[in-house]
DNA sequence: ATCCAATGTTGACAACGTAAACATAACTCT
DNA sequence: AGAGTTATGTTTACGTTGTCAACATTGGAT
């Protein structure tokens, strides 16, 4: 009858990695980063304060584990809505990732984990950057500005992103919109050049 | 020869807020948020590490001061650019000031703060952002999606920002062409649509 | 001159990140 | 199966931090 909940073995967890990420997760989403300690992972975790050590050098390592998982999910987000819905759909998954996630979306795009430091984020953030990005120069319109213009495409899909989540949008500017409708709306109102500047 | 150095009076410092500001901002500027400590500003402005509680309730409070000084400087340089040089040199003084300020603007946006929580810093922030968007919807074209347009502007170059500062733009992307020039070309690839959506 | 409010200081506490030394379980090799 | 090695947890310990409470000193108003 022990299944697949695994009880009282003293020592020796049996999965303390993926438990500890999985209440670190927790701990994020509910509460944000600042309040997200080892010490109060481990007890969630029911080990003692210096267990999760063996899997996380340091505190910061785990908050990268928590980031590089977000990023799968973002890259998987954008996979789907890629077949789905082409351009208009990527954009809009991805401000529907960071809003169904945000304290996930500000540890991703923070700043405060050192991606030079963390060998397995960087691979899994570049890659689903690269999908991203590949997705985008593909679709965009003309040849000339298509690098340019998909760096403008995320740009936009990010700072939006980015500008919801802090609240910044008033709601007058919402105009009632609910946040799907909002989004919709504010990227359509942008198109890409070819060529020369506005004036 | 008392001139404008204070020496040593023992107590009573003569203007320990605006020394643990500038302190702090010292700090923030080399070391990031997160290793911006009380006690240390404390030290560095040569005063017991409580004494930092006369003029800050809480560390937040010191972060929200910084956070409210950095919106002013970002207001300022807004307001200059649109006099000089229009809506162009508006983003790009906008992002200018990102990479000049780097933890600065992270600690404005990164969303550690809370907003509602510190009166003072919102009524900075909202000010500088009613200036820019006042700014911004004055010159965007069209009047029917001019509203949306100039959301759809301002969250461009913030996430234009925000994914320069995160090293998230890979160096093939910019194609030698330094931090001005990428960003200058970037912001021209894009144009405001008066209405309808690409397809 | 006296009192008061503002400003600094001292001391204390709990929580945290992290290191070192130790304990126990799991795996490997014979 | 038994011995040795490695992986995984535990305990103890240290320094730093944010914050509270009690106390000290000062400058200004009365």
């Amino acid at each position: 009858m022990s299944t697949s909940s695994r009880r009282k073995r003293s020592y020796h967890h049996g999965d303390l990695e993926a438990a500890l990420v999985r209440a670190a997760g927790n701990m994020l989403e509910k509460e944000g980063v600042e309040a997200l300690s080892l010490r109060e992972a481990a007890r969630r975790a029911g080990v003692s304060h210096n267990a999760p050590y063996r899997h996380f050098s340091e505190r910061e390592a785990l908050l990268a584990a928590l980031a590089a998982e977000g990023f799968e999910w973002l890259g998987a987000a954008q996979r789907k809505a890629a077949e789905a819905g082409g351009l208009r759909a990527m954009g809009e998954a991805y401000v529907h990732f960071a809003l169904a996630h945000p304290q996930r979306f500000r540890l991703m795009f923070g700043g405060q984990i050192s991606i030079a430091k963390h060998p397995q984020l960087r691979e899994v953030a570049t890659k689903t950057f690269e999908g991203l990005s590949g997705a985008l120069s593909a679709r965009v319109p003309e040849a000339q500005g298509a690098r340019d213009s998909s760096i403008a495409a995320w740009a936009l899909v990010h700072g939006l992103a980015q500008l919801l989540l802090g609240g910044r949008i008033s709601s007058a500017a919402k105009r009632g919109r609910d946040d799907a409708m909002f989004v919709r709306e504010v990227l359509a109102s942008i198109r890409f050049a070819a060529r020369a500047p506005i004036a």
